[in-house]
RNA sequence: GGGCCGGUAGCUCAGUCGGUAGAGCAUUUGACUUUUAAUCAAAGGGUCCCGGGUUCGAGUCCCGGCCGGCUCACCA
């Protein structure tokens, strides 16, 4: 016997209960139906004696000689049915009994309280709406295997209601940003995915082809640059929600696909932007999770601002002494083998001293915090600050000792723009973006832009540890 | 890419020293009008991830591969 057939006995069995069904006069695949309320609903709004309609998929059935009981699920919440023989008739009670667990149905009844005072409907009458003809997992352990769950996320959703939870969060949260942006004057844009030069960020980018043009094409690796064209455009507050792609690699806290939000405000700068997010995380966690703080990777975070804001080279030397920029090379380099950090030839003392920096102090911020005053090399594309050119205007917040958000005081002077990008293209052969500076050459205003990782940030607000517990389809290797 | 762990019935999992493949749930049949992991009785259900090897005999040991998890590294 193969494993094949023998899923299909399941299967088989169900067609032969659906044909019953049939004969019983249940079409196994019905139309539309119209329910009074969802179950949630019909849970808030309980009173007893009212009748009413509702439907949903059976996630669990106890059948006794002359009634059963059954829990009707429809995404929003459980509602148990007492069905019983004496009310439905012979023929009818005989029909509900075929029905198989995972089968979607409509009813109608009177919600009643039953002896052990659970709130239940006692149906007078029913349809079949879509027979399942395969079974559901277990009910009690439910799916486990994380594989199946992945690759199967329509069980994986009917058997565990914390994952319907968390990807509900998720619209939530998407809807509520949105909101928030519209609120303070932001326009929603949409630009372009697929370009024709991928820029706006440091990534290996998805090529496609793209026939009619004959050219090839790229996958986004971020909207910067069409969305700064807006801001010399006059869109002078702008916002994007969207996918990003980047041809890399594939771990708890990456997805090649990824949500991205990056806004742009005119005439705003780093400061501007500290605020919005500032804002922007303690509303989401107000309105939507109706807490502060939260647990996340073994740490309790909080969202209550005011965050704390150091500046790097101070946060250096909090951690690696007050004489560290009086090092030299060599014992900055000692320095990082002491502490188990790896360094390449070659490397520049502020090189090693970031590479330390990222080993060993980004994840001991746990709080929110905004580290501000970057030296120049590590951010091209922002302002100078405007009392030292060595540094730049930006912040990188960290949450979770993980880097949720850059925010710059963006670059707008289009000659030196263009310089950087002639640098940046001389190390890694890219083509620069023309257009994008021709319209900086326009004027644009100054301004303030922010990006922020979406998928992260949910993972934060719904306690996820891996990414792809907040992403509805992760990217997985293909199954044989 | 390296290291460690895992893949056995539809689901959740046991499987000892290499000796006939197990349980619970689910399914089927029967009993049962207040159950809620319903209960009681009985039955059916397996490509033990794939491919080689060792052996009289492999779920188990060895080699290779696939998929997944954790972790380190790399990339940013």
């Amino acid at each position: 016997m193969s494993e094949e057939l023998s899923a299909n006995e399941y299967r088989q069995q169900r067609i032969v209960n659906m044909e019953k069904l049939e004969e019983a006069g249940f079409p196994a695949f019905g139309k539309a139906f119209e329910r009074t309320a969802r179950l949630d609903e019909l849970h808030e709004g309980f009173e007893e004696g009212k009748v009413v309609k509702a439907c949903g998929r059976i996630v669990g059935m106890r059948k006794m000689g002359k009634m059963a009981f059954a829990h009707l699920n429809d995404g929003s919440a459980r509602f148990q049915l007492m069905v019983k023989k004496d009310i439905l008739g012979d023929e009818v009670f005989a029909a509900f009994k075929l029905l198989d667990l995972g089968d979607i149905i409509g009813i109608e009844g009177e919600m009643i309280i039953t002896q052990t005072g659970e709130q239940t409907i006692r149906i007078s009458n029913w349809m079949l709406l879509s027979k399942a003809l395969l079974p559901l997992p277990e009910k009690f352990h439910g799916l486990t295997d994380v594989e199946t769950r992945y690759r199967q996320r329509s069980l994986d959703l009917i058997s565990n209601p914390e994952v319907m939870d968390v990807f509900k969060k998720r619209t939530e949260v998407l809807r509520e940003i949105r909101r928030f942006l519209d609120g303070r004057g932001f326009y929603e844009v949409e630009t372009p995915m697929l370009q024709q030069i991928a820029g706006g960020a440091a990534a290996k980018p998805f090529k496609a082809h793209y026939n009619a043009l004959n050219v090839d094409v790229f996958m986004r690796i971020a909207p910067e640059l069409y969305l700064k064209r807006l801001i010399v455009g006059g869109m002078d507050r702008v916002y994007e929600m969207n996918r990003n792609f980047r041809n890399e690699g594939l771990d708890r806290t990456h997805n090649p696909e990824f949500t991205a939000l990056e806004i742009y405000q005119a005439y705003g700068d780093m400061r501007t932007m500290q605020e919005l997010i500032q804002s922007m995380f303690m509303h989401l966690a107000e309105t939507i999770f109706g807490k502060m703080e939260f647990e996340w990777m073994g740490n309790t975070i909080s969202l209550q601002a005011p965050w704390r804001e150091v500046a790097y080279y101070d946060l250096i030397k909090e951690h690696l002494g007050d004489d560290w920029f009086d090092k030299t090379l060599e014992e900055a380099v000692a320095k990082a083998e002491e502490l188990d950090v790896h360094v390449e030839q070659g490397m520049n003392f502020k090189e090693v001293t970031h590479e330390i920096y990222d080993k060993t102090i980004e994840g001991t911020l746990i709080q929110p915090t905004f580290i501000t005053r970057l030296p120049k090399e590590l951010v091209p594309l922002a302002n100078h600050c405007p009392d030292d050119p060595e540094l730049v205007d930006v912040f990188e917040l960290i949450i979770g000792g993980k880097e949720i958000a850059p925010a710059y005081s963006e670059l707008n002077n289009p000659l030196e723009q263009r310089a950087r990008f002639e640098e940046q293209a001389a190390g890694d052969g890219e083509k620069i973006d023309e257009d994008f500076l021709a319209a900086l050459e326009y004027g644009m205003p100054p301004t303030g832009g922010m990006g922020i990782g979406i998928d992260r940030l949910l993972m934060l607000l719904t306690g996820s540890d891996a990414i792809r517990d907040v992403i509805l389809f992760p990217q997985l290797k293909p199954r044989v």
